[in-house]
DNA sequence: GTATCTGCAAAACATTTGCAATTCT
DNA sequence: AGAATTGCAAATGTTTTGCAGATAC
């Protein structure tokens, strides 16, 4: 779970980021939205507000705040990068009938860093499956 | 651990493939390796074998291997797409500094299963970090 | 002889790069 | 003004598609 962040400008400036409008945006929409939103849907979901916006700068930036440490690269399809701005470690859940990613809480981690003696520094974990949502409509 | 396997023809068959020369020699190749190679690097491996290989077929066979369940596709970086013969439950490890990638064995998974009521068709756990190898080359 | 499989060439797509214009301080 | 940021257009790299020839049953 994403905390509440109060002051944007300031948690961007403590990552070593300059606020810009559209970094902010960027960092501002992804932190709304629990979907984990391609480049493509950044983009479409801001360039109404920011006209201008140009998906080159959406790549910039997402590869600005990874390497900042602010947002994590979700992988699940090969053809598919997805963006997430909660970075604390939890599990993704992709639905192979509608394509939506969701969160799930891994509570006994401790355990899996235990298996591992090298140092780390990036975990993910994820499964794919059919979700609540969509076993409903198939048993139909 | 990938099980090993005695008779690859009956073994693709059984899966509902037909084993041709050029599947063959895939399957054979990825089993034989713990590289987790890309199609690149398979294609390389095999294209002195089998001169008139493409890359389509590569393609084309990885991909149905995929839809038949005797491989799996590990997406730890979103530009560059790996495989593995072992379709067991493991993790993978993957090295920043050398990008090599290992097996790592999940014991207790059961409990990470138990976490979701969803219906699971696939799961994955990935780390990043630095290797043994390459941590004594860094201190050095 | 009909199905399937293979492999070339072109197309499609996502991402990166070079660079000029813009913005910020 | 000087440095960083943005955004266009072109380049790159990977994967897919269309199709013709080869292979298998």
């Amino acid at each position: 779970m994403l905390k509440k962040i109060d002051n944007l400008e300031k948690y961007l400036r403590d990552a070593g980021i300059k606020p810009s409008i559209q970094r902010l945006k960027i960092f501002e929409y992804l932190a709304s939205t629990n979907s984990h939103p391609t480049v493509d849907k950044i983009y479409g979901a801001l360039s109404s507000d920011i006209p201008t916006l140009s998906k080159t700068t959406v790549y910039n930036t997402l590869k600005l705040f990874q390497k900042q440490g602010i947002i994590l690269i979700i992988n699940i399809e090969d053809n598919e990068t997805r963006f997430d701005a909660d970075v604390s470690f939890h599990g993704h859940f992709k639905c192979i009938e509608c394509g939506g990613v969701e969160d799930f809480p891994i509570p006994e981690h401790g355990k899996i860093e235990a298996l591992i003696d090298y140092d780390i520094s990036e975990k993910h974990f994820y499964i794919k499956g059919i979700c609540a949502n969509c076993k409903k409509t198939i048993n139909k």
